[in-house]
DNA sequence: GACTCATGCGGACGAGCGTACACATCATGT
DNA sequence: ACATGATGTGTACGCTCGTCCGCATGAGTC
């Protein structure tokens, strides 16, 4: 009796193009872009190591697909929140809410964020899926406030993000929703 | 006659670690502290390899040490400028040149900065380090503004770097002095 | 001048990396 | 039923990495 080879059983498995960029998101989350090698990315999807060169050129190009793909998740998000808010004041009380309850809840998002800062100042491809991220942001932010104010705004929420993520002595609600008052008009 | 072994001389060179952190800011602010490995510092600093596992337990430490060794070599810069300025207009107005002249000049500082923010998320150590350098913006704010308000402004700070160093569409002079103008009293 | 030890040097080791590629499998069109 | 090509799999190659370590050197001390 020969020992049957323990093997994977073979999967058909659609779509596993896009569950592997999904999985990258996560990893680069969990172990930054540094972190997230080809090995760490078929192990954390449940993939055999082959099929990350099979569906894709390069790591690069991967990482790539993963920052895209993140900031075509939260941009829609965040247009939504900013077109469900009837005026500027109420406006920038969302913009409170995305500080307070969204980003100091989720590490991860704040993490994404820095590791495509980094990135983009390196690689040209993901310098411009930041900046069009930007500008995603802004016009959401041009729904209730003159272009100027906007990117204004926009420079604000980064900063307070930063402050807010790596602080030892968060801003408290009220000491955020104060600096948005200064945007209102 | 033997061929004489090309040997580089040996060197006695004291303040070699203070070189070695000196030179590790520069190869992380050239290619990420991703690219800042033992044998790429060596290079940089023309000394052999085992000189780094020499002066530095480990590849952390050293990295640790050059972004400690960044911040006081920023922030005291930035103290002394804020110390300069008059009033709280005049501080303003640095800030503006802080934004226009010398960090768009020197892509190197963005670099560092958002390299140290991205490596403090995954590090206790560089979260320190990032939380001293948070702090002592702050303080040097405070010569000027209140406490909180002195937040607000670092923050700002903070949010317009990022867009001028990463966007397409630089915010002009003129647009940053009127961002900054929004904390005149 | 002899001793000592901090400092400097170069090579080596094992591990993990990106990538390539030969082969296995199966959905699909005929 | 068969052919075909897209998809899935396992393994191997060459490279760079962090770290280690035996040895060389020479400044400081007596």
């Amino acid at each position: 009796m020969t020992a049957a080879p323990v093997r994977r059983p073979r999967r058909h498995d659609p779509g596993r193009r896009d569950r592997l960029v999904a999985t990258t998101v996560e990893v680069i989350a969990q172990a930054g872009v540094v972190g997230a090698t080809h090995r760490a990315i078929a192990r954390a999807a449940d993939v055999p190591l082959g099929s990350l060169t099979y569906h894709f050129a390069s790591l690069d190009e991967l990482h790539t697909a993963a920052f895209t793909r993140h900031v075509d998740d939260v941009a829609p998000r965040f247009d939504e929140r900013m077109a469900t808010a009837p005026d500027g004041a109420a406006a920038l009380e969302v913009l409170v809410g995305h500080l307070t309850d969204d980003l100091l809840a989720s590490h991860r998002d704040f993490v994404l964020a820095v590791e495509l800062y980094a990135a983009a100042a390196r690689r040209p491809a993901l310098r411009a899926v930041t900046q069009d991220w930007m500008l995603r942001s802004r016009r959401s932010l041009e729904r209730h406030f003159d272009p100027v104010t906007a990117r204004e705004i926009d420079a604000m929420v980064e900063g307070l993000t930063l402050h807010s993520a790596l602080s030892t002595d968060p801003m408290t609600p009220a000491q955020i929703r104060a600096a948005f008052s200064r945007f209102a008009r």
